[in-house]
DNA sequence: CCTGGCACTCCCTTGAGACGAGTGCCAGGA
DNA sequence: TCCTGGCACTCGTCTCAAGGGAGTGCCAGG
């Protein structure tokens, strides 16, 4: 059905509109790319491309642009890797690596999806429920008020202030200190739960009522509901493509503004080992169907920490989209695996 | 120059330009307007206003609308505060209330502030420097590796990691902690320093080598750098004014994405007690040029925290920015005071 | 199966003309 | 002295029609 020729001619499509935004024309196309064949050979295969679906075109006298469908093929089958310069790896290594902490590494990340690709970033920060703890402290902050502070592997510092109804002493602290530290060392946030699960049990007894509710409060917003934190930037790349968006920036805007969409269109895919793109009415996220996402995991070989990618209108530079975040995720998941 | 008619002309060309969008013209204004003259005498009205530069009109048939001077004088001289009603008090309280800790208290008054103002919100969060230190926790991550936690009385917690020329024993984090947390306990960042400077010669001398290293990172990174953050939201609410931002909506968001830039801009204007109105040319940050800036402090009496306002396009209701920015800001105050 | 030719569609630009909102000015009246 | 109605003028915007041009679809021939 669709042979060479055709999903060389798509290929041409996709490329002349998303580098010119115009819709582009059998002449000119044949006139831009070898094709070796006539303008009204192309218009042929045009025709059969939107038969299929993969092109189509605004009204009767103008040229094809892509649709949804044409652009998933194109990325699915057409689009060829476009390896980063070295320059730009050096650029990505060195910049990153100035960072100071979790925030900067992040921050940074951001910055550099969102130059790289001309489009929006959005950086994830790792995952708390899929990182190791590395330190648990707990603070005397009054006599029925504790601060936890949780330190993971991969720098994410997070803290709680718990309030109890009863009073606990300074040495109940030291030996909450003593029970939890041990148990939680080394062990991932998803499966606290059951390290601590015979905690109670094991304890001494004079300190199992306290014991019992900080752990519930350790369990209920460090092990069950995570903070999940996100961070965005080069909003202001949405209005390069301001032609693209002709009354539905607000709500791309709008839905760039509530975490829980972000987290979601991150989350939905956020394996390390594949880019996932989708693509306009792919989104799950009305408000995005007139967008573009892609998305990839980053981490430690076989432990992802969490996601990034970078959003832009279905027009965009896919290879160029796709190797830039495959990049940043590499450099930042082998940072973060080695800080 | 300017009698009470005039001023009351300028009055109604601002209230109804800012509604309507659209230049207002003498005859809709003597209309409109209870001024009880003629719309010719509101002409020569608004050519002595034009005169003056307080209006301008964009071609020769159209309306007048206001300059930024007009807009400067309507908020100066003009413009009636306008009371919250009973009801939006009641909302500003509960829902800010209902935040369980300071991020939740920050992320909330944003989010109150765009949607009361129709704006873009900015909220700094309590400034470091000013607040007071309510517990420093040092934890021994590895052998020359401490975390530092600190507490603020206005619920901040900032973390730090240090890394340690020495190494450090257990007994000296607890000799550390004993000697820090006295010293701060109770006073303000800004005068951290001068709490700490004779802190060396009344240390044991054993622990005198570490110390100064832990107080001269603690110095560096705390008092003298201390991280100032902000929240920031409604920037969908730009694309509502879009008739504003002719080509200038990018620079707007370009500017927004700079913390540095956002800083400054609360930076300037942040005493609790005035409401401080940038407007148009007089904002001090290119790219800001066409948008007004409405702040104030917030924070206790005398012991203002941080700043927080809204940012809008300089035809934005200065009335119910003012208002609402200022309610905001004391319901804030009031709530982390009594935290 | 490709190609050149050809008629057709339809958007977009351009220019002319009408319209109307608004202004500036002036002379007359309170 | 200040306000008012009248009037000529300006100038942006809307409408309409015409023309150009890019592009398409189809067909007959190689």
């Amino acid at each position: 059905m669709l042979d060479d020729r055709k999903l060389e001619v798509l290929r041409a499509i996709v490329e002349d509109f998303v580098s010119t935004n115009e819709p582009v024309g059998s002449k000119a196309l044949a006139g831009r790319h070898p094709l070796g064949v006539s303008p009204a050979t192309v218009r042929n295969d045009m025709a059969a491309l939107e038969d299929e679906g993969y092109i189509t075109h605004p009204h009767t006298s103008a040229g094809r642009i892509p649709t949804d469908r044409g652009y998933r093929l194109f990325v699915d089958r057409l689009s060829s890797v476009k390896p980063l310069s070295g320059a730009e790896r050096r650029a990505i290594q060195t910049f990153l690596e100035g960072a100071v902490d979790l925030d900067d590494v992040v921050h940074r990340s951001v910055r550099l999806l969102s130059q790289l690709t001309q489009q929006v970033a959005v950086v994830q920060y790792p995952s708390l429920s899929r990182s190791e703890v590395r330190h648990l402290e707990i603070v005397h902050l009054a006599p029925n008020r504790l601060l936890l502070v949780l330190i993971t592997d991969s720098g994410r510092v997070e803290q709680r202030v718990l309030e109890l109804p009863a009073v606990v002493t300074e040495d109940d602290v030291v030996q909450l200190r003593q029970v939890f530290g041990p148990r939680l060392h080394g062990t991932k946030l998803v499966d606290a739960a059951r390290a601590l699960e015979d905690l109670p049990d094991a304890a001494p007894a004079s300190l199992r009522p306290v014991l019992t509710s900080v752990l519930s409060v350790v369990l209920t917003t460090l092990v069950e509901k995570p903070e999940e934190r996100i961070s965005i930037g080069g909003t202001a790349n949405l209005t390069r493509h301001a032609l693209d968006f002709p009354q539905t920036l607000r709500p791309v805007l709008e839905a760039l503004e509530e975490q829980v969409v972000l987290l979601k269109l991150i989350g939905e895919a956020n394996d390390p080992t594949t880019v996932h793109v989708k693509i306009g009415e792919e989104n799950s996220v009305e408000g995005l169907r007139s967008t573009s996402v892609v998305t990839v995991g980053y981490g430690r070989e076989g432990a992802p920490y969490a996601g990034l990618g970078v959003l832009g209108p279905t027009r965009m530079d896919y290879a160029t989209s796709i190797s830039s975040v495959r990049a940043v995720a590499r450099y930042v998941g082998d940072l973060l695996a080695g800080a």
